[in-house]
DNA sequence: GCTAGCCTATCTACTAGTAGGTAGGTAACA
DNA sequence: TGTTACCTACCTACTAGTAGATAGGCTAGC
């Protein structure tokens, strides 16, 4: 897909030229090539989707040709996965260095509520699985397999966390008959929706203000 | 896009067809050419997003040849831009239906999110704007502004309802320091959040799990 | 009642451009 | 000498969109 022209984006005529430079400031130099087809491939699912990029926009973004990819990930699907694959594998580690460093667990949803607005600021980014969780059916079959995961890892934590909280006196919630698990799964869909109206409204922080509702629900009866 | 095929969609090399029949059950016959278009397009998009869908698909699907839809709709943005609108403004009439036929605002709110659960529970489809609102920053500058008034149209009603149910003391939520329309916002982020979990955990029942503890949280204090 | 003129809705045939992917070659290097 | 990491040149299929023709229906004027 053509990407839209960012420098004109009120302009009706041109609202799609063939080609965007894309934001490369945080990329060190001499980093491996399949390592930067792998951060502008990430970069572009969460901004426009796996339907909304081309190997072209990535070839031409880092200055290769487009077979050259193909060298890396033979197909467009294979490096769909290998993102997500990535995406989820780094978010986990995340998450256990969150509970290595936060101590209560109120400060713990404080520490993910955090990481979801950190994406949201920069550039307005969805959570890659966020994205690729609504594209799901129109995704290879390789690639779900990876959002599943990810969706799990959040639940599971989540739910530990809050379960944690409770029996530490923190929440009331998740009482009886509720389960963490089901407040869990609350906690990650609102994150995800909020990314989601964040861009319907063009707002800048749906994120923050979800999440501190969500929070002070933790605390009531 | 070529659509995944639906018989095989556990087969690897046949995870894409050039062409897919789409669901037409429940049109009925003599609809005009237009709106089976529209109706078709809403599908496609609610399922594949903006991006997942072409021109041609829709022509096979209701069999008629692709320039006809140009006929009818002169560009793709225009079409896409006639089914959010459409979408918004019938969403819009439901409300007034709910708030006219619903005494309490509890029962209006559990109206609202069997609202989000059906459209789920059609072959997991994905609410337009929801889908539409992620892939917003890919979508042409006119379509932006449909999904924009759906946001705000859902929060107004939600802002609307919550701030009566409180009055009435059905609900404790959205006591200060919180607005109502936080919560509104936080209501509908969950919904459309809940869509995009239950697809990536290939759930059927997520709308329904999250609507309960929603609706659960406003009689907390 | 006939007909000229217009409108609607469709068609076939086409365009330029983009999609993912392949074949085969090359230069650097261990 | 084989491997790695790229390249040029290419392919087929699909993309949105256009040009021009046509068949059938409606209506005003004679």
């Amino acid at each position: 897909m053509a990407l839209p022209c960012p420098e004109r984006n009120d302009c009706q005529i041109c609202t799609y030229t063939p080609f965007v430079e894309v934001s490369m400031t945080v990329l060190p130099l001499n980093v491996p090539t399949r390592d930067r087809i792998l951060d502008l491939a990430e970069e572009l699912i969460q901004r426009y989707g796996y339907n909304g990029f081309s190997y072209d926009d990535i070839a031409r973004s880092i200055s290769i040709r487009k077979p050259s990819i193909h060298y890396h990930f033979a197909t467009k699907a294979e490096l769909g996965a290998a993102v997500a694959h990535r995406y989820t594998e780094r978010f986990a580690n995340t998450l256990q260095t969150i509970t290595d460093t936060q101590k209560t667990a109120h400060s713990q949803l404080q520490a993910y509520i955090e990481l979801f607005a950190q994406t949201y600021r920069r550039d307005r980014r969805l959570c890659l699985c966020g994205m690729l969780g609504a594209e799901a059916e129109a995704l290879p079959q390789g690639m779900r397999g990876e959002i599943y995961q990810f969706f799990l890892i959040n639940q599971e934590w989540l739910a530990c966390v809050l379960r944690r909280g409770k029996e530490d006196g923190e929440f009331f919630c998740a009482e009886s008959p509720e389960s963490p698990e089901s407040r869990a799964l609350l906690f990650v869909a609102s994150l995800e929706g909020a990314m989601v109206l964040g861009r319907g409204l063009e707002a800048s922080n749906l994120v923050e203000e979800v999440g501190l509702a969500l929070l002070a629900d933790l605390t009531k009866r």
